[in-house]
DNA sequence: ATACATTTGAAACGTTCATTTCAAATAAAA
DNA sequence: TTTTATTTGAAATGAACGTTTCAAATGTAT
């Protein structure tokens, strides 16, 4: 196949730019946005200055791609739940059982990326809030959905609207890892969800 | 009087120490620890950089110093909440619609000055992680306290220990400070505090 | 008035910041 | 092999950072 105007191609990016994702992710979640710096970046991802400029374009529009990489991984682990759960009560008790164990495997207590994103640039910066606001509204439709089947299936009070009890859910999670960034202590922590949820029997 | 080595006294200082903290308090928690220049400090107090440095010795130690202001003038807010409270389950209701007031009336979204502290820096400096732990201990050892008080009265269920319950209150108003960040609506927040609460009767 | 310890203001300190520049290296297509 | 668009590495950019310096101003006590 012959054309005239044949476009040269140039030497293509040879990094994995998921996993370029997940090391600049690992530096924001640790020191935050504003603590990480430029040096911090190359040093973990081991990519040239230019390069991370010439693919990610700024710190700040890197740092919105580790946001969406890092709530994509987060839409995989609960969507693996779901499909293991027994029942929509089930799923439910298992995300918050997953995030405990998330607390406890931080060693380094870093707590929630998004939570401590929210935390730092929620009114900072709009981009970050547009992003955090998207966050909120997908993680709210999972739980009213959870919420609203497990109602259906009458493993869930009905003295609530879906909505209400999402949002109960979804301010729960980020207390519980707000309060997992001092204390790692399982057994107080399950204490804590047991507490949430039976909320919902 | 006389002393043969009388000590010269020196001009002191002249500003009013607790407007300061509050108006330093104000950029810290607008902006968070790391977004706050000493320039901003020095625009919004009117000191002048080395009378700030003469009376803080240091940024991080100025920032401390506003900790500990927010945390006493919180307690203040508590202590009269706790003379006007009908009784121990009363009071938690009133601290609880204290904490939405405050995020309605936050213009700026800023959250908690202390949970965006405990985001940000409990694992960055030692001082004011133990800063925080404190803070929770505080906090934890009040609403046990009243929990306790509540169960005897028998106003609260006595389903679980006042330590639970304590710590599950003391998660839920982190809860609910990171969910007012972005989520204003009295009516929800309110139904958020109502769903917590009912979780004791 | 004078002496003196301290605060204040303005400038400067050296460092680090995010970002840019640009020549050299590279890989795909001709 | 040559051409070409792009990536890469290293250095440089100017601005901003937290902190220090020090002479001048200030207020107290003699």
């Amino acid at each position: 196949m012959k054309r005239s105007f044949q476009i040269k191609m140039p030497k293509q990016e040879v990094f994995n730019r998921e996993l370029v994702l997940q090391q600049a992710s690992n530096v924001f979640h640790h020191k935050g946005y504003n603590a990480t710096s430029m040096q911090d970046l190359v040093d973990a991802t081991g990519l040239n200055r230019s390069s991370i400029y010439n693919s990610f374009d700024s710190k700040l529009k890197l740092y919105l791609e580790c946001l969406n990489s890092y709530q994509t991984k987060y839409q995989n682990i609960m969507h693996s739940i779901l499909i293991k759960a027994e029942n929509p009560f089930n799923a439910i008790a298992l995300i918050f059982k997953k995030y405990v164990e998330e607390i406890i495997a931080d060693k380094d207590r870093k707590g929630c990326l998004i939570t401590n994103c929210k935390s730092e640039m929620a009114n900072q910066d709009v981009t970050v809030n547009y992003f955090l606001h998207n966050n909120q509204k997908e993680t709210l439709a999972l739980f009213e959905d959870l919420v609203k089947k497990g109602q259906e299936e009458q493993l869930i009070n009905t003295n609530k609207h879906p909505k209400a009890y999402g949002m109960y859910l979804f301010s729960s999670i980020q207390g519980l890892r707000m309060t997992g960034i001092l204390n790692q202590n399982e057994h107080e922590l399950m204490e804590l969800v047991h507490i949430t949820l039976d909320t919902l029997k």
